[in-house]
DNA sequence: GCCTGAAGCTAATGCCGTTAGCCTTTAGCT
DNA sequence: AGCTAAAGGCTAACGGCATTAGCTTCAGGC
């Protein structure tokens, strides 16, 4: 049988769709290897650790995130830019949860980590997009922060089932879109929009 | 040695102390019980299994969660109902990180596990917060999701050391939290405000 | 005083990550 | 073409951890 060649990119990439359909938390080696068609210690010869495999899979995770990000903000600015590039984002997260919770999951192993510039490439759409909103400079990283939090909890709350009331959990999130819209929009007009 | 008796409430109270220090991810049946001065298998004439361990924890997590949450709105209404409570979730997942990730991970095991009315006090005391806004009925079930989601984000983010920029995230929690209060007052004074 | 059960222990099982060591294949060099 | 060496697979084995089985001990109730 014609196999194609295993290298770590393509391990990766079957981890990453791994996680995906299993969980972060069920990633094994040995699923991954019976996936692949090997045995278990086989694994080895192109990743040093599962802790190496789950910091790859984070890397592309984020890289890919980063990608949908750029796609989804190129072209639209202020209100639509934070729409479309929350959504992306929300959508991502959905199709991709052991992606999105392996890229959570990691940390920095030093200061040339691939995954260091892969994040960055992902606040940096993010800093884009509330340029739109001409923030008082001094405010911009608050927001920030308040941006993240809120679409990384939302996200999280839904992929583990946190929303139970059987409200629509798109109307929430598009009421929560327009609330963030609105509110750097105030924060743009007045100037300072919050004080404390 | 007089050894206080052991009971599954007191080896509870161990596991979320022990997570709280060593992190959920790193609970393990071996460290508990060294804790507890016993050996490992001893463990389980208590508890059922390290499933069983963790969802006591999260049972009491969310419990004392709810106490917390109760006692820091109690007395106040909008602005500083709001402040107050977040505040004071924001202090307990700093002081708790084990317990918050113990009770984030878990899941209702059945129609009468007291980890849903546990749940229930929590969400039923923002509630009585977002009431201080009066908002649009149809919109506090959003308004809940919003503030949960970014509570959560922001509490998850600052405990897993996702905001590495050197800005103060104390600063940036208030910032939060008054964007929040902005928010809902402007809703509550157009009746709907937010249109989507 | 005996019996029972709660609560400890040791020994053993099985799963999983990981390492060591062996074998086959294949690419590349002479 | 033939040799060499590395790449990449495999089996066997180790160690850690959750869990179970079965023994022992000790305190409290009859």
């Amino acid at each position: 049988m014609p196999k194609a060649r295993l290298t770590p990119a393509s391990i990766t990439e079957a981890g990453a769709a791994l996680v995906d359909e299993v969980g972060f938390d069920n990633l094994s080696m040995g699923l991954l290897a019976e996936r692949l068609g090997i045995k278990t210690p086989s694994l080895y010869k192109h990743v040093a650790s599962q802790a190496d495999l789950a910091h790859r899979i984070a890397i592309l995770a984020m890289t890919e995130a980063g990608d949908v990000l750029r796609d989804a903000i190129q072209g639209r600015s202020g209100s639509d830019a934070l729409a479309a590039g929350a959504q992306a984002m929300r959508t991502f997260v959905r199709e991709h949860p052991g992606r999105y919770a392996a890229s959570n999951a990691a940390r920095p192993t030093g200061p040339d980590d691939p995954f260091i510039p892969a994040s960055e490439r992902v606040l940096a759409s993010w800093a884009a997009m509330l340029s739109g909103y001409d923030l008082d400079p001094g405010q911009e990283i608050h927001a920030m922060r308040t941006l993240r939090s809120v679409l990384h909890g939302f996200a999280t709350l839904e992929v583990a089932g946190g929303f139970q009331i059987d409200a629509s959990v798109d109307e929430s999130f598009t009421w929560l879109v327009s609330f963030l819209d609105q509110g750097l929009r105030a924060g743009a007009a007045t100037g300072s929009g919050v004080t404390h």
